[in-house]
DNA sequence: AATCGGTTCATACTAAAGTACTAAAATCCT
DNA sequence: AGGATTTTAGTACTTTAGTATGAACCGATT
């Protein structure tokens, strides 16, 4: 991270000074004013300065993305228990959960029960929000 | 939205020209170099670049975690609305809602059904689905 | 063979959520 | 001042969620 900040700043300034380097020969040519180059040299740099917010921007939204799967084991939190999670999370209701499954309502019942007192929360909502603290599912 | 982006660019137009000006009286007056000017121009939109996608940024909250109010706007969710929104996010129940706001919990039932007509869900956990689609809430 | 963890399902119940109205205030806007 | 919107709140109802408990089944472990 420190690494790829220096490297962008070198790559920078040695842009920089060959565009110095090539505005002095054709300012000296006089093939261009000075006002030319220095607006070329603006462009560029704005163009430059967007690209870099928007790589920065990106990094940042990947970085979230991890899923802690030791936690879920730590938490006791069975494989089946954790795919009703994940549908929970989507949105769905019990009886969709069941559907998508293929089992009984009931048995999401129970499952989402189990899931909750590991996630030591009292509703759906809660589980969701314990869910993203814990680093659990895909925020 | 397009109106703002004329104003940005006609500032930034004007901004040039200014540097402009002040890089010939101190070029002539042989206090500063062209290449200093030059590298102090693109430092300095360089940072504008870096500004003005930022902004884009948050205006569009597409990449970033901002919040993207405008699109709160467009789905028509008044300010008590996203209050509620919020709290319920949070994983807190009707009544807790209810509570923390110093209202009935009817009062929060209201806002509650319409926000889901306005969000186009049917459950608070869709609802919280869609606020983070929608880049409403800070995930 | 007996035990354990996980999955499945059921019944019966309580609690919370959600819908569909109606309506009175408070606030905002011009 | 007057109209529009927002916020508030109620009643009555249906649906979904959640709890408690018991029980059957299966695969792996000891």
């Amino acid at each position: 991270m420190v690494k790829k900040t220096i490297f962008v700043f070198s790559s920078l300034i040695i842009a920089l000074l060959v565009l110095l380097q090539l505005s002095k020969y054709t300012y000296m040519a006089g093939d261009a004013s000075v006002e030319l180059v220095i607006a070329l040299v603006a462009l560029t740099f704005l163009v430059v300065g967007f690209y870099l917010k928007k790589n920065n921007a990106q990094t940042n939204a990947i970085e979230t993305g991890e899923i802690d799967f030791k936690k879920i084991k730590a938490l006791g939190i069975s494989d089946r228990e954790y795919e009703v999670l994940q549908h929970l999370i989507k949105g769905l209701s019990n009886k969709e959960i069941a559907d998508a499954l293929f089992v009984s309502e009931s048995t999401i019942k129970t499952h989402v029960s189990s899931l909750f007192v590991k996630l030591d929360v009292k509703r759906r909502t809660q589980a969701i929000q314990k869910a993203k603290e814990h680093q659990i599912i895909d925020a």
